[in-house]
DNA sequence: GTCCCGCCTGACGCCACGTCAGGGTCAAGG
DNA sequence: CCTTGACCCTGACGTGGCGTCAGGCGGGAC
């Protein structure tokens, strides 16, 4: 692909993949006889990354030590993206509440504090992450090895973590094959067991966020076809069996 | 209130209120003999929607622009604000959703295409909103026309809307002297009259939202004190209403 | 009086591009 | 085969929204 059909796909401009490439964020894996950018599916990748980073409010300079250090893996910027799309999450909704209750207040003929409406306003820093962490570790030789330690684990942990993952699915599988219904107490307990398997592996689900996973189950054909890969029927049963779950809990 | 002070208040540096005086967003209404910027609780309210604007993404010189827009009141700028916070707040979870698709699919060692991963980097366009209503209407003398009808109507209509409000409350407080419970028929109905007022006059508040207020009503002193002035216990009557209403929907 | 903190006004710097300028490339059509 | 128009290239300068000194005045606590 040349740039102008990247900037088209993934809504930048030319302009910007130019830059990218002269600060060395982002450089195309080839170039033509002519010298036209040639992006392949890893460059896209790469942009991903970097335009969720830039959205979240990082400087590019940082995004390139981020996505450049040999110790963090895909997963380590899936995980800190996930978390702080929901820190932004959760300030909007604080806003939208602020402005509400202006709107409300206005309605009613209140007023309200100056340090009241500004609150909203306070900290959020983008780099916090790192900052924070570094702040209460220090860069201190413990911290890079503790740091390089959890990285080494993760790698470790890969197989067993899918192996897992796979052992349920066969659980299931067995489940749905015995007969038991997709809301019988056995289904719903796999589904809790599939709920907090993600939770200790990957990332906090609630029970509402695991519901949303399980009709992606039906929903998207790739993952339709992983399940009915183990056993047909199986996308469907457990998509029931998590939102059965859920209304349990709920 | 000096520099210093509002921009702890507000969480933004001195520079920034230099900034905003200089290119003459914000200036302080007076100034100390020795020079001294002297800011006000108007300069505070301006201030606040700057911050709020900014926050959405408009340029300042545009933020300038809308603030000084003499047919706009600050029941129009809270409802941009509103509308354009609840697109974030959808976008934002799209993206959250994004991320936690490529986590399960990377889970599951599936990979998703090119288009499906940026496709929520789409259109966002901050002044879309002007942009938008520009296009469809163009700059033409019907256009603007209209805009100082609307501007009008609100004005004309602000005391109908006002007296609304009043006769509602009223309404609550016969309903709440008569005895009848707050998840009667009788509350639930005005809740629900309530809650289309505020659709109609103001902006869209489904029942979640309007629970969110009801809320409010018992736990902002001011906003009790409002409701308490009418006749005692009137703010919990409202709020248990609202509430008993919203669930009768759901 | 003096010490220190906070305020003032320039003035320069920086990031992430936008926006020309000047010129080569590629594929479709005449 | 040659033109035409869309697309690509590399500088180079401009811009918005501040950050960051530098040099100097103001003010109140001791």
């Amino acid at each position: 692909m040349n740039v102008g059909e990247v900037a088209a796909l993934a809504g930048v401009t030319v302009r910007t993949l130019h830059h990218y490439d002269r600060i060395g964020l982002l450089s195309p894996s080839g170039r033509t006889p002519s010298g036209y950018r040639q992006y392949g599916p890893s460059d896209l990748d790469r942009l991903h990354q970097v335009l969720l980073y830039r959205e979240l409010g990082f400087p590019l300079e940082e995004v390139a030590t981020l996505l450049d250090d040999p110790s963090a893996d895909p997963e380590t910027h899936l995980r800190r993206q996930h978390r702080m799309l929901r820190d932004r999450l959760e300030r909007t909704s604080a806003m939208v509440a602020a402005v509400e209750k202006e709107m409300e207040a206005r309605n009613m003929g209140i007023s309200l504090t100056p340090e009241e409406r500004f609150e909203v306003f306070g900290e959020q820093d983008p780099a916090q992450y790192d900052a924070e962490v570094s702040q209460r570790w220090g860069e201190t030789d413990a911290y890079k090895q503790s740091k390089r330690k959890t990285a080494a684990y993760t790698k470790d942990d890969w197989v067993r973590i899918k192996a897992e993952g796979a052992q349920l699915e066969a659980r299931f599988a067995a489940a749905l094959r015995s007969g038991a219904a997709p809301d019988s107490d056995e289904a719903m307990d796999l589904a809790e067991e599939h709920r907090q398997s993600i939770t200790r592996n990957y990332y906090d689900c609630p029970p509402e966020m695991h519901v949303g996973l399980g009709r992606m189950y039906v929903e998207d054909e790739r993952f339709t076809a992983h399940y009915e890969k183990i056993a047909p029927g199986l996308a469907r049963y457990v998509s029931t069996a998590v939102q059965a779950n859920a209304t349990r809990q709920g």
